[in-house]
DNA sequence: GTGAAAGCGCTAACAA
DNA sequence: TTGTTAGCGCTTTCAC
C-alpha cells in the first residue's frame, strides 16, 4: 500500500509551508520565484499529482466539462468528443464523458451522476432532453451548451445545426438535380430523433413539390449492412424508383455497394444521398450525395464556448450558434 | 446563484440526522425502514444527488475507472469504451476516459490527471506505457488493466491478444490459400504500434516460407479514402502482387473500392486482407479477409476484471485474459 | 511573500 | 438504530 503523496509531502521536501506549496503548483504570482522552483521541482522529484477531488471540494468548483452523448458506436459522437477534448486541451480542463445509449432515463441518472462531480459546464447532446433533467442541468447554475441540433428550445447555449432543414435543402437539392420517384432508407427511426427531423424535413418538400415517397426503416444497428440489406429490398419492391435519401452516410454506402454489386448505375439511374460527410464516402468519392457537418468544430465550438462562458462573468452576446451543413451533390451535379 | 442541496438539507427535510441520511442514501441495512424511505422520498423531492467530490475524498476511494484510449476517431476505441461502459452499468461505478492521441507523453499528463481524481482502478490501452507512467500506475495500488494487446511485459492485468501472432496467422491462411506475391499497406505506422506487431508477424512468416513483401506506408490518417490511393500506387508499381494485408479493415475497404472501380477481381485476381472485423465489410460480403476481434467483449472483460478484483481482496487467478481473434477468409477459402 | 486557521460535504469510527 | 466527533487534502481568508 503505497501511501499517497499530499501537498504536506511536497511542502515538505521543498521546506516551504502547505499553503506556499500550493500557490507554487497552481502558478500564483505571489510566491518568490525561488520558491516556486524549489517546490514544482520537490513535486516533480517525488511524484506528485495532486488530488482533484480535495482541490475541487474546497474550491466548490472542479475542472471538469461534462459531456453527454447518445452513443459511442456511431462514430459521429466520437469525431464531437474528439473536438471538445482537442478544444479543452490547453485550457486546463477536462472533459467527462457520459453515454445515454438514446434513453431518456438513462440520460437522467448520467446527467445527475455527472453533476454530483460539480463540473464547471456541461455539453449535452441533443434538444430533446426530459423536464426532470432539464431542471437539474438549468439548477446546477452552469454553463450548458445543448449540440448537434437546433430545432427546439434551448436551456442555454446551443451549437448545431436545423435537421428539418438539412433534409429539406437536400430533398431540394435533389429535385433540382431532376429527381422526381424518391425511396427512404432508415434505421432504428424510434430513438434516432434528429434522423427523424431531417426526414420530416425532407418529406415536407417532397410534399410542397407534390412527390411522394416510400420509406423503409430497419433494425435496431444503423450500418452499412443494414443499408445494403434494405436498399436491396425497397429497390425490389419499387423498381422505379430513381432517388434514395438514407437516415445517415453508413446506410447509404450500404446501398451504394449492393448497387454497385447487381449492376445499377449510380447516380444515373438511382441516385443515393446520405448525411454527415463521413470518411467512408471516398471509397468511391462522388457517388453519394451528401450533407456534411462539421462535428469536429461542433465539439470545438462548445468547449470555447463553456471556457469564454466561465471567464467573463457576463452572459455572452451570441447563445447560438448555427453551423450549415454544406451540401455535395458529388457526380449528380452534371 | 441556486445553492446546490447538501445531506444537511436531505437530513432537515427528512427529520434525521446527517448521518442517517447518508446511510439510508446508500443502501446500508443499519438503518430502520421507516427513517430509509422518509429519506430516499424527501432527496428525491428536493433534487439531491450528492456530491461524489465529498464521499470520495472523505472515503479516501471514488467510484470511477479510469480508462486511458489512444484515439476517439478510430472506431475500435470507442467500440470497447462502450462495451466498458456496459460492463460498470449496473455495479454503481462510471468509466472515465482520456484521450493520448498515441503520444507517450501526452499519455503520462493524462494518466497522472486521472489518478489525481483517485479512480478505483484503471485500463489502459497496449503494453507500451513509458517507464515514469508505469511507475504512476504502480504506485497508485489499484487494479490495473491494459488491453487490446498481449505483447509485453504486464503491469498487472491484462485483457487483448496477440498483435504479432494475429499477423502471423493471417499470413499462414493465405498462403495456405496459395498467394505468394504480397504487398502491404498501411497509414501512420510510426504511432500505431500494434500495427506494426502485426506486420511484424506477417513478415516473420513469410520469411520462413522464403517470400517477400512490398510494403507502402501512408500519412497520418489510417481511412477508406487513404488506403484507396496507397492499393492504387502499389498496384501501378507492382502489377504482379496476388496479396495485399492492410493495417487494418478501413484501409483494406479503401483497396477494395478501388479494386472494384478499375475491374481488378477480388480475390481471385488479388486477395485483400485486413484487420478487425469491422462492420464495414458488410459493404461487400467475402471480398475481404480479416481477422475479427472482440473489442465490446475486451471492454467488458477488462471492466469485470477490475470490478472482480476490487470486491475480492485476493488476487484473481488468472491475471491475463487472452482472446483468439478469429479470421475469415471470405471468398478465398474456396 | 508567507503561514495559520477554518471549512468545503461527506463518511469512518466510535459512542449512546 | 441513531447520533457525535474527527478528518479526508485541499483552498480560502486573513493575519503577519
Amino acid at each position: 500500500m503505497t501511501k499517497q503523496k499530499t501537498l504536506i509531502d511536497v511542502a515538505a521536501a521543498a521546506g516551504v509551508s502547505k499553503m506556499t506549496a500550493s500557490r507554487a503548483l497552481r502558478g500564483s504570482k505571489d510566491v518568490s520565484a525561488e520558491s516556486k522552483d524549489r517546490v514544482i521541482e520537490a513535486a516533480k522529484k517525488i511524484g506528485y499529482f495532486g488530488n482533484h477531488l480535495a482541490a475541487s471540494l474546497s474550491s466548490a468548483r472542479s475542472d471538469l466539462i461534462g459531456v453527454i452523448v447518445p452513443s459511442l458506436t456511431n462514430i459521429v459522437f466520437p469525431q464531437v468528443m474528439s473536438g471538445i477534448s482537442d478544444g479543452l486541451l490547453t485550457t486546463g480542463f477536462q472533459p467527462a464523458f457520459g453515454v445515454t445509449d438514446y434513453n431518456l432515463d438513462r440520460e437522467y441518472e448520467v446527467v445527475g451522476r455527472m453533476l454530483s462531480w460539480r463540473p464547471a459546464g456541461m455539453i449535452i447532446t441533443g434538444m430533446e432532453q426530459s423536464s426532470q433533467t432539464r431542471r437539474l442541468l438549468i439548477e446546477a447554475d452552469i454553463p450548458i451548451v445543448q449540440i448537434m441540433d437546433i430545432d427546439g428550445d434551448a436551456i442555454d447555449y446551443v451549437v448545431g445545426f436545423s435537421h428539418q432543414m438539412a433534409g429539406a435543402d437536400m430533398a431540394e437539392a435533389l429535385i433540382g438535380a431532376g429527381r422526381t420517384r424518391f425511396g427512404y432508407i432508415g434505421c432504428n427511426l424510434e430513438s434516432d430523433l434528429r434522423a427523424n427531423k431531417r426526414k420530416k424535413g425532407f418529406m415536407d418538400v417532397l410534399k410542397r413539390h407534390e412527390l411522394s415517397l416510400t420509406a423503409l426503416s430497419g433494425g435496431i444497428l444503423s450500418s452499412v449492412g443494414e443499408g445494403r440489406r434494405l436498399t436491396r429490398e425497397l429497390l425490389k419492391q419499387n423498381s422505379d424508383i430513381d432517388c434514395i435519401y438514407f437516415a445517415n452516410d453508413d446506410v447509404a454506402f450500404g446501398g451504394l455497394c449492393y448497387c454497385i454489386e447487381v449492376g445499377i448505375t449510380v447516380p444515373n439511374r438511382v441516385a443515393l444521398a446520405g448525411f454527415n460527410g463521413l470518411s467512408l464516402l471516398q471509397g468511391f468519392p462522388g457517388l453519394i450525395a451528401t450533407s456534411t457537418t462539421q462535428r469536429h468544430d461542433i465539439g470545438r465550438a462548445s468547449a470555447e464556448i463553456i471556457m469564454r462562458s466561465l471567464q467573463s462573468s457576463k452572459q455572452l452576446q451570441s447563445r447560438q450558434v448555427i453551423m450549415q451543413p454544406t451540401i455535395n451533390l458529388g457526380d449528380l451535379k452534371n
